[in-house]
DNA sequence: TTTTGAGTTGTTCGA
DNA sequence: GTCGAACAACTCAAA
C-alpha cells in the first residue's frame, strides 16, 4: 500500500474549500486527519477559555464530517514536532500536509519543520487557503508591504478574482485503521466548576456547519442593510461570522462567493452592502498582512514613539472595566455582552477598548490580553492589529485625539438603550434620556426606576473631560520625550 | 529624488 | 440648532 499522508488541521477546521486536503486526496494516497493539541507551543498565546470551549465543537463536529467521508480526526496532545514524528513512525507516512499559519510562532514552527522533516525525507507542504490572497502576493510599487489600508484594498480588488472555492472531496481515502486518538474529553477544553458556558452555548453553533448557516442568515437578513445597521448594537446588522473565519470553519474565499453571487441574484440591490461588508474581510486580510510581515505586532506599538506613552496601570480600574462596571453603559453593556456570550459588537468593542486606552491610561496589550482570554473570536491579527488601531500606535491608526465619547456613542448608535437595557438589566427601567447618562438624571427619575448609583450600578469611575484632557496631555507627553 | 495628495469608524468649540 | 474648523502633524504610496 502507498504511504499515508499525514493531513495536519490547526486554524482550518473544515472540509470544504481546504487546499491542503484537496492536495491530499488528489495524490491518491490514504490520508491520517490529525489535530495536535500544543499547549506550550504557541507561549503566551495559548488559547482562552473562550477559544477552547469553541475549540472542543469545532473538533467534534470537524470529527463527525470527515466520519462521513469515510475517515475520522486522530486528536493527540503534546509538541507538535515530536506528535508528528510518532505518527510518522506509527503510520509510516512520507508527507505532512499543512495549511500554513502566519502568527510568528505557528510559522517559524512549521518553517522549521519542513526543514528538519526533509532531511529525512519526509516531504513537508504548506499551503494557503486561510487568506484571499498571500501576504507575499501583495507589495507597493518599491516591493514594500503595506502600511495604508486603502492603497492594500485597491490593491486587492486589482488582484480579482481570488481561485475559485474549491468543492468539499465526496470521500477521503483511510487505512485500515486509523492511529489511536485521545479522547476529546479528557483534553478538558470545556470549563466545569463552574460552568461559565451556557452563553456561549445559546448563542453559538461552531463547525463548519454553523458557519454556512451563519453567512446564509447574514446574506438572506442583514446584508442588504449592512452599511445602514452595522454600527447598531441593538440590531442583528453584522454577520458574526468572526469566529468560524477564525478556526477556519469557512474559507474567504467561500464568504467572497457567496456574497457576490447575492448581489447578483438580488439584482444588485445589496450592492452597498454587499460590498462593505467584503471590504471587512479585507480588513482581516490588512491586519494578516501586517502581522505577517511585522511579527511582533501583539506585542510592541508598531510606532515606536509609543514605547515611552506614560500610561498608568491601575488594578481596580482594570478590574471595574473586565466586570463591566465603570459607570458608562454602553462600556459596561459591552464588556457584560462579550463575557456572557464570548462575542461583542464592532462598534461596542471601539468604545470599550477607546475607554481603556483613552479614559483610563491603561496599555493597549493589557486590553488586548482580555480580549484574547475571552473572546471566541480571538485571532492574533485581528486583535492585535485592531487594538493598535484604536492606541493610535499602530498602522493607518485613528489619530489619538479622537476620542471617544462613551456618552455620545450611546445615543447615536443605541439610540432606544436597547443594547443597554438587555446588557445591564439594573438600568432597564431607566427613560431613555438618562439611559447612557444615569448620572444626569434627577433623584425622583433613579428612584422611579429603581436605581441607586454607586449600589447596584456604579457611578462614573472617571469624568469624561477630565479623561479626555489627562489622555491629550499624556499624548503631548510622550511627543516631547521623543524629541 | 522630490513632490503631492491622502489617510475606517470623533468630539468639541465657537460662530 | 447647525456647521465648519481645530485637534497634530506625519508618513505613506505613487507619480
Amino acid at each position: 500500500m502507498k504511504p499515508p499522508v499525514i493531513l495536519w488541521f490547526q486554524q482550518d477546521l473544515r472540509i470544504q474549500d481546504h487546499p491542503a486536503l484537496s492536495a491530499a486526496v488528489a495524490s491518491g494516497r490514504p490520508v491520517v486527519p490529525v489535530y495536535i493539541l500544543d499547549e506550550g507551543g504557541s507561549g503566551r498565546w495559548a488559547p482562552g477559555g473562550a477559544s477552547r470551549w469553541w475549540l472542543h465543537n469545532s473538533l467534534t463536529s470537524l470529527r463527525s464530517s470527515l466520519e462521513k467521508l469515510g475517515s475520522g480526526l486522530v486528536l493527540r496532545r503534546g509538541p507538535a514536532r515530536k506528535v508528528l514524528a510518532t505518527l510518522i513512525a506509527e503510520t509510516g507516512a512520507e508527507s505532512i500536509f499543512v495549511t500554513r499559519r502566519y502568527e510568528s510562532y505557528a510559522a517559524g514552527l512549521e518553517c522549521a519543520l519542513a526543514g528538519a522533516l526533509r532531511k529525512d525525507g519526509i516531504e513537508f507542504r504548506r499551503f494557503g487557503g486561510t487568506l484571499l490572497f498571500e501576504p507575499e502576493a501583495l507589495a507597493t510599487k518599491d516591493g514594500r508591504p503595506y502600511k495604508v489600508f486603502t492603497p492594500f484594498y485597491k490593491a486587492c480588488l486589482a488582484k480579482f478574482p481570488a481561485a475559485s472555492p474549491a468543492k468539499a472531496p465526496s470521500s477521503v481515502a483511510a487505512l485500515p485503521q486509523l492511529p489511536k486518538s485521545d479522547r476529546l474529553a479528557d483534553w478538558a477544553l470545556l470549563p466545569t466548576s463552574p460552568d461559565w458556558a451556557g452563553g456561549l452555548r445559546t448563542t453559538w453553533a461552531p463547525g463548519e456547519q454553523g458557519a454556512g448557516a451563519r453567512l446564509d442568515t447574514f446574506v438572506t437578513n442583514a446584508m442588504t442593510d449592512y452599511e445602514r445597521c452595522r454600527d447598531r448594537p441593538d440590531k442583528r446588522g453584522t454577520s458574526q461570522i468572526s469566529p468560524h473565519l477564525h478556526f477556519g470553519e469557512i474559507s474567504p474565499r467561500l464568504c467572497w462567493q457567496k456574497i457576490r453571487f447575492a448581489i447578483e441574484m438580488n439584482d444588485h440591490r445589496g450592492e452597498s452592502g454587499g460590498t462593505a461588508f467584503l471590504r471587512e474581510l479585507i480588513w482581516r486580510e490588512f491586519s494578516y498582512h501586517l502581522l505577517h510581515h511585522w511579527p511582533n505586532l501583539p506585542e510592541a506599538p508598531f510606532r515606536a514613539g509609543f514605547k515611552d506613552f506614560p500610561w498608568k496601570e491601575n488594578a481596580a480600574n482594570l478590574q471595574a472595566w473586565q466586570h463591566g462596571r465603570t459607570g458608562y453603559p454602553l462600556v459596561d453593556a459591552g464588556m457584560r455582552q462579550l463575557w456572557y456570550t464570548g462575542w461583542m459588537h464592532n462598534r461596542v468593542r471601539m468604545v470599550v477598548a477607546s475607554f481603556l486606552v483613552k479614559h483610563l491610561l491603561i496599555p493597549w496589550q493589557v486590553g488586548a490580553a482580555w480580549f484574547w482570554e475571552t473572546l471566541v473570536d480571538a485571532d492574533l491579527a485581528n486583535n492585535s492589529a485592531s487594538w493598535q488601531w484604536v492606541a493610535g500606535c499602530g498602522a493607518d491608526a485613528a489619530p489619538y485625539f479622537r476620542i471617544f465619547n462613551p456618552t455620545i456613542q450611546g445615543k447615536k448608535f443605541d439610540p432606544d438603550g436597547a443594547y443597554v437595557r438587555q446588557w445591564v438589566p439594573e438600568l432597564a427601567a431607566l427613560p431613555k434620556a438618562f439611559i447612557h447618562q444615569p448620572w444626569t438624571a434627577p433623584p425622583h427619575v433613579l428612584s422611579d426606576a429603581g436605581v441607586v448609583l454607586g449600589k447596584e450600578y456604579p457611578g462614573p469611575i472617571v469624568d469624561h473631560a477630565m479623561a479626555r484632557r489627562r489622555a491629550l496631555d499624556a499624548f503631548q507627553q510622550m511627543k516631547q520625550r521623543t524629541i
